[in-house]
DNA sequence: CTGAAAGCGCTTACAG
DNA sequence: CTGAAAGCGCTTACAG
């Protein structure tokens, strides 16, 4: 370890107190003192240990953000509201990392239980109604974003109105056989946008047809992925009677189902859903979902649950918004 | 706070050295002991304060990245290699961001001098060497990934090399006015880009004319993003005198070259850099980096170090890898 | 404006 | 196998 308060206090000629009031900004410390070990510190490279602080203060203005490891674009820009709004407040942020699987629910309780954090921020963590009244149980300040539940402030989004909405687009369109692309069986986001898919249709009139929803074969980062999107388009476009539009749960799935079709000569209309920074440039429609925004405001509420402690719970629920680009524009598509 | 170590000792009927043992899975506790501590702790969700772990051992048993706001495709990849890698250790992770901007030198130096890691990783920090010597002093266990210096451990990609190489390939297939879109001006990894594109012409006895070299007008996340390339591509479409080929800087800006170039009903062959997941996709020829492999490396060198401090400073430097797609193949190009 | 002292929740020789 | 005690580096009433 290198120089402690101790040496700084030494070298200054007062005491630890003092040179403790000095980096935690008190007010009551002559300015001649505090200029002294400000320079004897910062000579020493000295800063406060945190480890030390945060024990000493029972707090460590930190902020956790616990997320999966499948890192995605959707993460990244939920991130990028999240950086935004701290840099405005006295906290730090530290991001940990969770592996979706069995335990999920168990590595998070670990991460709450060491308690490094004043306050943590859960992105797209679903667990069942059992663990979360046992995360609950650890500590009030947890915001959940991609998530709902009563117990906790969440802001979320639609995804069953968001995939309706995508749907109905094409329906509304005229278009007949509409075909969906899905992801991972299990997954939350996944289940929802088939949701919302079978109700456009139903509320149309229309049969859901199981043997139009495709999956792909490859599933690793629960199927939302390019080759995944790739894979299953080439099974809608194989299909004896062939779907005369197609939506996919997601635009990273909508950019590889894009390709299948450029690879095999044929077009049909498609949505994508998610609305990534990259979708305006493959002039693909999709249901845009306002990530920054969501990163941003969790961060606001989970600092504002901090400082008032009994707060009503309170939920952000944002509805998709529909952007409509060339890939499912009718006049576009039909030769 | 919720329940010490204190209560379990006190409700155990035993010490609190007993209650710590267990915990730290020494081996000198009777299984009586530890059944009956495990089940009172488990009961009482209690988790030795990491805080006051770090304290007392003087090792967090944390490894921390640290990384530029400008979150992107390959900090990403890199990443995920670190995670997977982390995996198997005894090590959590934590992620802090940091701004790039003038004061990156102290944000840094104060993360590190915070001191909560054993050990810590920086993707992507660009620093002086005047600014590299003193955060020399701070830590021993620091690996550097993308950026090279002497004095740490690193793990990077001849970006200069790769750039020679890619318009190498444009060169020997007979392309003449060769365009490049590059990015920020004082971005290490644009300087580099054009350092190769440079060599590469005069080796090949060309000259280089400044006047082919773009950058678009948008310059977030230092200029590369889609945006900024289908500015550039469109400067380059715009020209008098068009050019026959282009070397984007990365996939990310060629992108948006290639919307661009749909827009206008133009298409020129182009080549980007890095070999993001969605290139194959877009059919775009490009230079790989390993990204995933940097991750997993650089962490496996840092452990070595903090196991060995005397090591000898090491350096891998990987070399990119041309990967020939449609977009930059002469056949499928010219009419 | 400054200092002495208690306390934050743990780990770890040391002694038994 | 177990406990008493010192120590990790700080903060913060309390007293002056």
């Amino acid at each position: 370890m290198s120089a402690t308060i101790y040496d700084i206090a030494r070298e200054a000629g007062g005491s630890i107190a003092t040179v403790s009031r000095v980096f935690n900004k008190a007010n009551n410390v002559s300015p001649k003192t505090r200029d002294k070990v400000l320079a004897i510190a910062h000579n020493a490279g000295y800063h406060p240990y945190a480890m030390a602080q945060g024990l000493a203060r029972k707090k460590s203005k930190l902020i956790t953000v616990i997320v999966p490891v499948i890192s995605n674009h959707f993460f990244m820009e939920v991130l990028a509201g999240i950086q935004d709004k701290i840099a405005d407040e006295d906290y730090d942020l530290n991001i940990y990392n969770v592996r979706i699987s069995d335990d999920l629910d168990q590595q998070v309780e670990y991460l709450i239980k060491r308690g490094v954090a004043d306050g943590y921020l859960l992105i797209s963590i679903h667990l069942n109604d059992q663990q979360w009244s046992r995360i609950k149980k650890l500590h009030n300040n947890i915001t959940l974003i991609d998530e709902y539940h009563t117990d906790f402030d969440s802001v979320s989004v639609d995804s069953v109105e968001g995939a309706y909405l995508a749907t109905s687009h094409l329906i509304n369109q005229g278009y007949d056989r509409i075909a969906m692309i899905t992801a991972l069986e299990n997954s939350k986001p996944a289940q929802d946008r088939i949701k919302g898919y079978s109700r456009a249709l139903q509320d149309a009139g229309r049969i859901v047809d199981n043997s139009l929803i495709f999956s792909g074969v490859h599933y690793s980062r629960d199927g939302f992925t390019e080759r995944n999107g790739y894979e299953a388009m080439s099974q809608v476009l194989d299909m004896e009677v062939r779907p005369d539009a197609c939506f996919a749960s997601s635009d990273i799935q909508a950019m590889g189902a894009l390709k299948a079709m450029n690879d095999k000569g044929i077009t049909i209309p498609i949505m994508g859903f998610d609305d990534l920074r990259f979708s305006e440039f493959l002039g693909l429609s999709s249901m845009k979902q306002p990530m920054y925004d969501m990163g941003w405001l969790a961060l606001e509420k989970l600092l504002e649950r901090m400082d008032e402690d009994s707060a009503d719970v309170s939920h952000t629920i944002f509805s998709p918004e529909l952007v409509v680009r060339s890939s499912s524009v009718t006049d576009k598509v039909t030769v």
